[in-house]
DNA sequence: ATATCGTGTGTACGACTGTTCACTAATGTG
DNA sequence: CACATTAGTGAACAGTCGTACACACGATAT
């Protein structure tokens, strides 16, 4: 009988997520993990699992939340730092692929879940960008960029980077997390995407 | 006994790569599928899988070679279809809907390939996009619509359109097909989208 | 005509799956 | 202290999985 004392509650909970998360840094999709392989992962018995999730679904549901506390604390440390309007793409950028690195695994999960098998984790991924992007346009109007935008205009605009760096995700992953030059590559196309998507918005009249 | 005689040569292997497809139809994810289950959908004994295809990586990317034809013909199509310059963003966008909407399961399929778990199937899916992406780049050159702009930045330009659009797949695919309106809201905000990213294009100059 | 090859079928096996059940130790509540 | 609740365990179930094997049939080549 190994130790059965539980130690804090919601440990093992913790584990089981952190399980599947680990999964699916080293490669796997999280539609193709299974109970047992998590508890597994997680050095847990598999009847644990039904203590904490009714699913591998609710998991996922679960993760999505947390994914929410790591993009909000993204978000403010770009508030935090960015000082000149001027860098702003640039300091943005860098801080989102310092993030990713830092959380690999949790923005691989954001990228798989986008085009994912559970319609609710989907869902809850583009809420969390939605809610990201209306962020984003909140702070542009506050420094006054873009006041020839109409809020729809600012929207799209702003969606659109939004997804664009999301997309950048899918390069990210793809290559060793190690591999600073091509990481740093990505960067730059990233922050020339933002920058193009910048000009325009800069030169946009409504409906024309 | 049930017939054993083989209609056509590759009737089978077509009928087990429809058959992932149409899982993948019904909301399954690709990484999820097992040997069993497709050959199961295709009405054929599990051990016919193997005189086709290795695994299920291998049916992956044979798909993605299907894929790359499917791109092809959309491709074609636009090229034939856009008569007037000033509605080129408008008619693409129609006809990549259009596309998506006529080959949903293939849609589906890339855009989950995108982040999916078989690396070879990521690269392959990346490698048509890259290839869609210098095309649109040669028929703008060729339009002289972008002479203003370095190879490099057009390479870029182009880049960002074709993630925008594929991008758009996961918005595309998350609503029912006959979803007439939320379609066509879609089709407007990506159209908006590529004319955002022209404007910027229009007004690039490098190095600032 | 006969051998070979490609492609289909049926059976079989061990490994793994999700889930249920009964049991137990620690914690919170009176 | 007694007691209910929570969160862990192990054993067991029927079902599914991937894969191997031997076999059957039609087509093609010799």
């Amino acid at each position: 009988m190994a130790d059965k004392q539980r130690r804090k509650p919601g440990e093992t909970r913790e584990k089981l997520m952190n399980a599947a998360l680990t999964l699916v840094g080293k490669g796997r999709h999280f539609a193709s993990l299974g109970i047992r392989e998590v508890t597994r992962q997680a050095g847990v018995v598999p009847t644990s699992f039904y203590r904490h999730f009714r699913n591998m679904d609710d998991l996922g549901l679960q993760l999505v939340d947390e994914l929410g506390l790591v993009l909000r604390r993204m978000m403010r440390e770009a508030r935090g730092n960015v000082l000149q309007a001027d860098k702003l793409i640039d300091e943005s950028v860098a801080i989102f692929i310092s993030h990713a690195r830092a959380n690999r695994s949790f923005f691989m999960f954001m990228a798989q879940g986008l085009a994912g098998e559970s319609r609710a984790v989907q869902e809850g991924i583009r809420s969390e960008m939605r809610f990201f992007a209306s962020e984003l346009a909140n702070d542009l109007r506050r420094l006054r960029l873009v006041d020839h935008l109409s809020d729809q205009d600012l929207d799209v605009t702003c969606d659109l980077v939004v997804r664009s760096v999301a997309f950048s995700l899918t390069d990210l992953l793809g290559v060793s997390p190690d591999d600073d030059y091509q990481i740093d590559q990505i960067r730059k196309r990233t922050t020339r995407f933002l920058q193009l998507i910048f000009v325009g918005a800069a030169h946009w009249k409504s409906n024309g």
